[in-house]
DNA sequence: CATGAATGAGCGTTCATTCAT
DNA sequence: TATGAATGAACGCTCATTCAT
C-alpha cells in the first residue's frame, strides 16, 4: 500500500511532481476528468512517463488517496495538538479544525471529488475509506481522551461518529459550493456548541 | 428551463425512457462513465435517438437534473404533508423524509453524483443549484409556518438551513456508502432531537 | 434544370429563404460547411423541410449555383447596359463591372467557394461551368459588336476570353482575401487600360 | 512553425508518408474531404497514427501547407535559377515558371484547394498566407534585381505585384478546370509579353 | 532508466437521407 | 402538405495501455 518512489533523485522529483499535479487536477477538473494525459501535462512530465512510475491510473490514485488522506488529517492533529488545554478540544477546537481544513480549498475539492466517485467506484471506495477511517480512529481517540478525564459523552459514541462525520462532510460541501459564508460560519458556531453540549464539562 | 417532451405519443415514452435511463446509469456509474452510448443501451434505445430527443449530453442531463430535483422535493413535501398535526413538523417529520429519501437509493446516488460533479463542473453548478435552492424554499416555508404559529427558532435561520442542508447531505452520504446502519439511525434521531429543540412549542 | 418553386405562398417564401439561407452560408462557411442543418438553421426552417423541397443538396445546390449565376451575370449585363456609349465599353466598363460584383461581398465569396469546390467536385463542376458559360457568351457578344463597329480585336479572341476570365478570378481572389487595397484598385486601372489597347478604335 | 519530425528513422518515414497522403488527398478530394481516416487509409497507416504524429487536423494542415508552399516556391525558384541571362527574366522566365508550376497538377489542385478554404476558414487564411508571401518576396527581389540592372518598371510595383499573383492564379484556376488547351497557351504568351513590356530594356 | 511507437475502444457530435403518418 | 421518427456512417479526438528498444 505504502507509495515507494524510485531510487533516483530525478526519478522522486518526477513521480513527486506528478502526485502534485494529480491533486491540483483533481481539484479543478474532478476525477474522471484527471486523465493520465491531463496530468502529465500539468507535471511538466511526458504522458508516458505517469504510467512509467505508476504502472496504472488506478494505481496512482491509490497514492493520491493516501497522499490526500495524510495531509488531511495531519492537518487535523496538527490542529488539536496546537490546543494548549485539552479540557477545551470539544468546545474550541472545531474552529481552528475548520481553518486548516479551508486552508487549502484545491487539497478539500480533491478530498470531495475523490469520496463523490467512491459512491459507484468500488475501488476507489477502498481507498477512501482509508481517510475515513483515519477521522474514525482520530474521534474515537479523542473520546477515549475525553473519558480518562472524567467526561461522559450524553449520546452514544457511535452516533457521535457519525454525526461529526456528516457534519465535516456536509459543511465542507456547503463550502465549496458557496464560499466561507457568514451563515456558514454561524453554523458552524452552532454545530461547536452543539459538540461542546454533548461533552459536558464534570 | 421545462422540458417540452415530443408531440407524439412514441416520441414521448422514448424520451422518457431515456432520462429514466440516464438517472439508472448515474446512480450505478456515476456522472462521466454515464456516456450516451451507456445510456442508450440502458434504455434499450438506438444511440443516435437519445441526440434526437436531446440534442447534446448537456442538454440531457439538465433534463435529468430537473427530473431529479423533482422527485427528491416532491417525495419530501410529501412526507410533510402527510403529517397530520403540522405542529410536530419538527419533532418528528425528519423520520418520515428519511424514510422517504432512502426509499429509491438509485435517486440519492444519482443526485449525490451530480452534486459531486458540480464542485468542479460549472454547467452542472447552476442546474444542481436549482435543487438546493428547491431546499432552501422548503426549509424558509417551514420556519415561516412555524412562526405563524408562534415558535420562535432559537437560532438564525440562514444557520439553520445551513446546518440541514449539510445534515442532510452528510446523512445521506454515510447512508450511501455505509447503509443503513444502527449508527446512522440513532444519528439521525439525535439530529431529530437537536431539531427540535431549535424550534420549542409556546 | 430550372427550379419551380412550390405553387403555395408558403412553400415559394420558404423555398426562396432557404435558397437566401443557402447563399449566405456559403459565403461565411464555405461549400462544405453549409450542410443542411445549417441553413436550415440559417433560413429558420426545420431541417426536414431543406429536403422536402429541394429533394438532395445537390439538387438544392444545382439551384444556388443558377441563382448565384444570374445574379453575378446580370450585375455585369447592367453595368453594360448603363454605358450609354457602347464605343467605350471596354475602356470604361471593367470600372462598373468591379462596382457591381463587389457590392455583394456575400455573393462574391459563394462563388467562389463554389468555384474552388468545384476543381474537386465532378457534379459542381458541371453547375459551375454554367456561370463561366454565361461568362464566355458574354464576352464573344462584346467582341461582336466591337467588329460590328469596325473595331478589331488585335489578339485572339479565345486567348482574350481566357485572360477576361482568368484577370476576374485572379482580382476577385486577391479582393476576397485582402480588401480592397490601393494596390488592386490600381491593378484593376492597368488591367483595364491594357483591355482598351487591345481592342483599339479606328 | 517548422515542423520537427520524429527522432527515428521509422516516424519519420512514416511521419512523411502521412503528410505525402494528406497532399494528395487535398488534390483529389478537396480540404473538407481530406478527413484523418482517408488520409491515413491513403498513407497506409492506421487511422489513429495520423493524431500520434499531428495532434491535430489543424497542426497536420499547416504542415501540409508549409510543404506546399515550400514546393511551389522551390519550383518557382529552380525555374528562375535555370535562367542564365537574367535579363531576359521577365520575357521568357514565364514559360519556364508554368512548365514548372504544372508538372504537378496534383500539387496544385491541393494548392487550389487550401486557397478556396482560406476564404472561409480564418486559420488556413493565416497558413495560406504564407506562400503568399512567399509569392510576393520573390517578386519583389525580381522587381529590385531589374532595377539593378538599369531597367524601370512602367507600373507601379504594388500592383505589378497584384496582377502577377492575380494572374498566376486566374490562370492556373483555367488550367485546373479545363486543361492545357490552346487558348491558354494563348493566353499565357499574351501575358508573358504584356510582362515584358512593363520592364522594357534600356 | 527512459522513451517513441502503436493500438483498440470509445467519446460526443454531425451528416444526408428514408420511413412513417 | 408537412412533419416527427429513425438511422448508419463517419467525423475529430481522447482514453489507458502494451510493445518495442
Amino acid at each position: 500500500m505504502a507509495f515507494s518512489p524510485p531510487p533516483t533523485a530525478k526519478g522522486a522529483r518526477q513521480s513527486e511532481a506528478i502526485i502534485d499535479a494529480a491533486v491540483r487536477c483533481l481539484a479543478t477538473d474532478g476525477y474522471s476528468a484527471s486523465s493520465i494525459g491531463r496530468i502529465a501535462e500539468q507535471a511538466g512530465v511526458h504522458k508516458r512517463m505517469v504510467l512509467y512510475y505508476f504502472a496504472s491510473r488506478e494505481e496512482l490514485f491509490d497514492v493520491v488517496v493516501q497522499r490526500i488522506g495524510d495531509q488531511l488529517l495531519g492537518q487535523l492533529e496538527a490542529a488539536l495538538l496546537g490546543l494548549e488545554e485539552p479540557a477545551d478540544i470539544v468546545s474550541v477546537g472545531f474552529d481552528q479544525i475548520w481553518e486548516r481544513m479551508t486552508s487549502d480549498r484545491a487539497l478539500l475539492a480533491a478530498y470531495f471529488g475523490l469520496v463523490a466517485e467512491s459512491v459507484t467506484n468500488r475501488h476507489l471506495r477502498k481507498s477512501v475509506g482509508y481517510i475515513n477511517d483515519g477521522y474514525r480512529r482520530l474521534i474515537h481517540r479523542l473520546s477515549a481522551e475525553l473519558a480518562s478525564r472524567g467526561r461522559r459523552l450524553t449520546i452514544d459514541e457511535q452516533a457521535l461518529t457519525v454525526l461529526i462525520i456528516a457534519g465535516i462532510q456536509g459543511l465542507t460541501l456547503e463550502y465549496l459550493e458557496r464560499g466561507d459564508t457568514p451563515a456558514l460560519r454561524s453554523a458552524i458556531d452552532v454545530f461547536q456548541g452543539w459538540l461542546g453540549s454533548v461533552a459536558p464539562a464534570r
